[in-house]
DNA sequence: GCGACTATACCGACAGACGGTATAACGCTC
DNA sequence: GAGCGTTATACCGTCTGTCGGTATAGTCGC
């Protein structure tokens, strides 16, 4: 199959900011703020958005095109809040994801061949704050 | 004296060069410029530590204590360029390592979660560039 | 000694993250 | 329907890390 991709691989890296924020919109399209609440939940506590990381990176990745923003509130929502600015994952956004997680794996897989990680699966006692 | 960890997690998370830069010199002492090839020979490419970046960050990594500097060249080894300067991991830098390769674990299964990760183990084919 | 390569070191520019602050719309109470 | 705390987004200055470029010096072959 031809590279469903315009290079996607052209973003990676991602930080880790970014890497939460667009796992936080890949269900379904969220607003900023619940952006910053869902990361902080999904990783518990361990990546903290503040505000301007947060809308810097928004504007960036729409001008990159990873994310779109919608023109209305996602179908069923049921507040309306005139304030709110919704973003969806970009199909070109969801390759991204993809590409960097397998990344990860092979970072992940490199530290395991020098024993450097639990072993798969399994992982040690995090340290909760 | 310091716990055998004195707050490791306060280091993450490391930047991917930095990153590879422990894990370069995890088997072993190496000196800059050796790490510099091993990193790119690791990752096929994917990783090009510049010298800038290099040397920036092994001074930083002394200071932080992750990497000591050797005073001497390690044993067995035949060379002998007096402008080679080594560098090995230290104990708490193991720790480090340790501690990234397990949040990057934690990364990929959250994007796992989220299908947007290939199942466990098996990668897809990699572009090489 | 001379030149090509190896190895380390410095400098300026730039991108991304952050703390702090500003602004404005919402929801509630009265 | 005015006032007030909360939600939500936007802007600014600073700092850290990477990078390109360049400088400096040791090594080896001739």
């Amino acid at each position: 199959m031809r590279p469903a991709t315009p290079s996607a691989a052209r973003f990676l890296p991602l930080t880790p900011q970014i890497f939460q924020i667009l796992l936080a919109v890949s269900d379904h399209p969220l607003h900023g703020y619940a952006i910053i609440a869902d990361v902080a939940a999904r990783t518990d506590n361990e990546v903290r958005l503040t505000a301007s990381t947060l809308y810097d990176a928004l504007a960036r990745l729409v001008d990159q095109e990873l994310l779109t923003e919608l023109d209305a509130p996602p179908a069923g929502t049921t507040d309306h809040d005139a304030r709110r600015r919704y973003y969806a994952l970009s199909d070109l956004g969801r390759e991204v994801v993809k590409l960097e997680a397998s990344r990860l794996q092979r970072l992940v897989d490199m530290a395991r061949a020098k024993n450097l990680a639990p072993t798969a699966g399994s992982l040690k006692g995090r340290a909760r704050k």
